[in-house]
DNA sequence: GAGGGGGACTCAGAAATATACCA
DNA sequence: GTGGTATATTTCTGAGTCCCCCT
């Protein structure tokens, strides 16, 4: 894979290095007047820019180093990341093919009209047919080995007079019949499962804007009131007792139930949560209270541990009766009808109050986040449709019907002063088209990406400053998928940026490093605080130019002064209707998705081989759209535990095979006993072919577990840009079950994708 | 017409919860 | 079968993007 990758590269650098002879910054300064153009105004329009003042903008702002930076990937992980880089400009070979949706509804309507078989019956057949292979898959060599497995046992047992009964210690074992009923009743609940799935994406859309018909939900439900605390629970200010009111006291509880988290050893997040906490208190309890350090909220924190302790020690019965109750929960409130179908709802439940959990250092952490009541609830729903009703003695804050927007019921959060919705899930046709239509967008890009390419190297040479800060901003998106990048407003959220919000200080210029020619160092925090740390070589022209926005410029300021997303993306819009920045990340986690899938997955392989090379590709893409998490708690410990598993399997294997021997020798001196000696043969060389095979397996397990443990889940990366086809196609064509690859949620999420995706897609 | 603000939506990581696996 | 632990999945909600409307 490098060979080529680095080939290519070489091959591209070189090219655009020619293109760029003779562009140099005397031309460049001849064509513009950039000492001047560099104090222009941000926001100016691009044609006009040219010579205007600087206001305001880029002050130099204190670089924030407590920022919860995470660490720099592995070495390893830093060379994938540029793989994958070079990943994206290779383009796959092969036609395009457009998923036609006329053809997909003439197709089953030609199933609804042939001979004895009607639509229902047809889908049901195609799901029989689909789930006889798909078990016929699953009966890999696992169950093979158990039936093995249990052979030995029978003979052992028959050789010690035991009998071998379907009945062992008194428990009830299923019968044939039983589990065949029991497999059918599955069966059966799939294929009406699948029956009763609305097929929006063979219907008709709604004209422009229109999102619904009829829209009926029962609005949302709100957590229960706050309850007191026992009376053996205190809270104590400087040693001495003090009873605190309602308000107060549920405030302190919120806190103290925090206390294991790091939050609460921030001093940003302390001081919030004091000033609003103090809001909430008596006149009486501000003059007493006036120092968190002389807090003490053990009575408090120890309850909460004591719940959290008893809900997980839950009985059987318990856990029962709270699952029924979470069940008829969402029954009640978590559905809707959605012009006739029943939709689940995302998020049926009011955010309950609590802290702000701010990110990183997000400024207004650890703010009060106070309680949501109907009356701050807009309810959305059909004229025609129950209106639902507040809770007893509420009102809403108002009822309306707009079928052109897609949330059910909103309101604004007091931190931020947010709106907050309440919507619809992601397997409702609500999210699935928008899903769709963004994909759809993502591949019509491809038809025009080399031509929006030429057009932003050429735009790399303009006289205006502007267009070429934009050049390079498109540059940047288009190589390294970095997100737009809006502007923010300081102080009111943490201090992350993207593209276009680039400071100077987030940059390095190398024109040489490790061997490569302009080497451009990134290090920013950028959405959720996460660091996006990298090395990239880049063009000649992107270098200079680079060198060219940073002269005379303080590190705080901006490195793109004469740029903003809203430029960018209307340029982008010229160049390809509902083109937006965005659409490069999708666009570009596809064809990685697409080319790694094509480069690691062998037609020859084993499933788990193939599940493993999915999850490499997917991790290509996880690279490159700078997914990380913080590493796993527990990490360290499991990998411990797989080094444990292994070497044990090691000294079994030894072991097994001195038993083999052992055995091998009886089986020839004691001919009389014969059959035990074969017992005993067998199931030694069964340890002996085992281990290798499983001691693989966790190796492979380590393997990818140590790849995983700074990236998000990699079947989260394919449900969020990969394009879902791609991933659909490529197991039909590998003959991977679609069940190992995405789990029941995700497969009814994209529905519309295994619908609709033939063998031969390509994206 | 520009641009600022906010509404509506998607994206994304952390936490909570469920399930699988193993001794 | 049981209990403990690891892993997978779901839920929650904060953090972005983008577009439209108002001034």
């Amino acid at each position: 894979m490098g060979d080529t990758q680095t080939s290519s590269k070489d091959k591209e650098v070189k090219a655009k290095e020619s293109k760029d002879k003779g562009f140099g910054k005397e031309e460049f300064r001849a064509g513009g007047d950039v000492s001047k153009s560099k104090k222009v105004q941000r926001n100016s329009t691009l044609g006009n820019t040219e010579g205007a003042e600087k206001e305001g903008k880029g002050i130099s702002r204190k670089k924030k180093e407590k920022l919860t930076k995470r660490e720099n990937p592995d070495a390893d992980l830093e060379d994938f990341v540029r793989a994958a880089q070079i990943q994206v400009k290779v383009e796959p070979e092969e036609e395009d093919f457009c998923i036609n949706k006329k053809d997909k509804v003439k197709k089953r309507l030609r199933e609804q009209e042939e001979p004895g078989g009607s639509l229902l019956e047809s889908a049901k057949k195609k799901k029989k047919v689909k789930m006889e292979v798909e078990e016929a898959e699953q009966e890999p060599e696992k169950q093979r080995k158990k039936k093995k497995e249990s052979k030995v046992k029978k003979a052992k047992k028959e050789q010690e007079g035991r009998p071998v009964s379907a009945r062992e210690g008194g428990k009830h074992k299923k019968s044939k019949e039983e589990v065949e009923a029991a497999k059918a009743l599955k069966i059966k609940k799939k294929e009406e499962e699948e029956l009763q799935r609305w097929r929006w994406w063979e219907e008709e859309k709604y004209e422009d804007g229109i999102k619904w018909k009829f829209l009926e939900h029962r609005g949302p439900w709100f957590p229960a009131e706050y309850q007191r605390l026992p009376d053996n629970v205190k809270f104590y200010y400087d040693g001495k007792l003090v009873t605190l009111s309602s308000a107060a006291e549920e405030v302190a509880v919120f806190f103290a139930q925090m206390l294991d988290h790091e939050y609460t050893t921030k001093e940003v997040f302390r001081n919030n949560f004091f000033s609003d906490w103090r809001k909430e208190m008596t006149l009486e309890e501000k003059m007493i209270i006036t120092d968190l350090n002389k807090c003490d909220f053990s009575e408090i924190y120890k309850m909460h541990k004591e719940k959290v302790e008893a809900r997980k020690n839950q009985g059987k019965e318990e856990k029962q009766k709270t699952k029924d109750a979470n069940q008829k929960l969402l029954e009640e409130y978590g559905y809707c009808t959605l012009d006739h179908h029943r939709e689940r709802i995302g998020n049926f439940k009011i955010e309950p109050p609590g802290l702000f959990r701010g990110r990183g250092d997000h400024p207004k952490q650890g703010m009060l986040k106070k309680r949501i009541q109907p009356e701050d609830v807009i309810i959305n729903c059909s004229k025609d449709s129950k209106i639902p009703q507040p809770p007893l003695g509420h009102q809403w804050k108002e009822v309306r019907c707009d079928n052109t927007v897609t949330w059910l019921a909103s309101w604004t959060e007091n931190v931020q002063g947010l709106c907050k919705y309440v919507m619809l899930n992601a397997n409702s046709k609500l999210k699935g088209e928008k899903d769709w239509e963004k994909y759809e967008i993502a591949r019509k890009l491809k038809s025009c990406v080399e031509t929006i390419r030429t057009q932003y190297q050429a735009d790399l040479k303009s006289k205006q400053m502007g267009i070429r800060q934009r050049a390079v901003a498109l540059y940047f998106i288009d190589k390294l998928a970095l997100r737009a990048g809006n502007e923010k407003e300081e102080g009111e959220t943490a201090d992350t940026v993207g593209c276009c919000s680039l400071r100077v200080e987030h940059i390095s210029l190398h024109p040489e490093l490790d061997g490569e020619k302009y080497v451009v160092e990134f290090d920013f925090l950028g959405k959720d605080c996460i660091r996006y740390y990298n090395k990239v070589p880049v063009e000649k022209a992107v270098f200079k130019n680079l060198k060219l926005f940073m002269e005379d410029k303080q590190p705080g300021d901006d490195l793109f002064d004469r740029l903003n997303t809203a430029m960018l993306n209307k340029h982008l819009h010229s160049l390809m209707a509902g083109l937006t920045a965005k659409v490069f990340r999708t666009y570009n986690a596809s064809i990685t998705l697409q080319q790694q899938l094509k480069e690691l997955t062998n037609a020859l392989d084993n499933i788990p081989e193939k599940i493993l090379s999915y999850n490499r590709a997917n991790r290509a893409v996880a690279i490159l759209c700078n997914h990380q998490r913080a590493p796993p708690k527990t990490f360290e410990q499991s990998m411990a535990n797989l080094q444990a598993k292994i070497d044990n399997r090691k000294e079994q294997l030894s072991l097994a095979k001195k038993e083999l021997k052992q055995a091998k020798k009886d089986a020839k001196d004691h001919a009389d006993d014969k059959l035990l000696a074969n017992v005993f043969m067998l199931h030694a060389k069964e340890t002996v072919d085992k281990c290798p095979w499983k001691m693989n397996c966790i190796s492979l397990q380590m393997l990818n577990r140590t790849a995983n443990c700074q990236l998000t889940s990699c079947s989260c990366m394919a449900l969020l840009y990969s394009n879902r086809p791609t991933a659909v196609r490529e197991c039909r064509k590998m003959e991977v079950s679609l069940e190992k690859i995405y789990n029941k949620t995700q497969r009814d999420k994209f529905a519309w994708a295994i619908d609709m995706t033939e063998s031969d897609f390509v994206f």
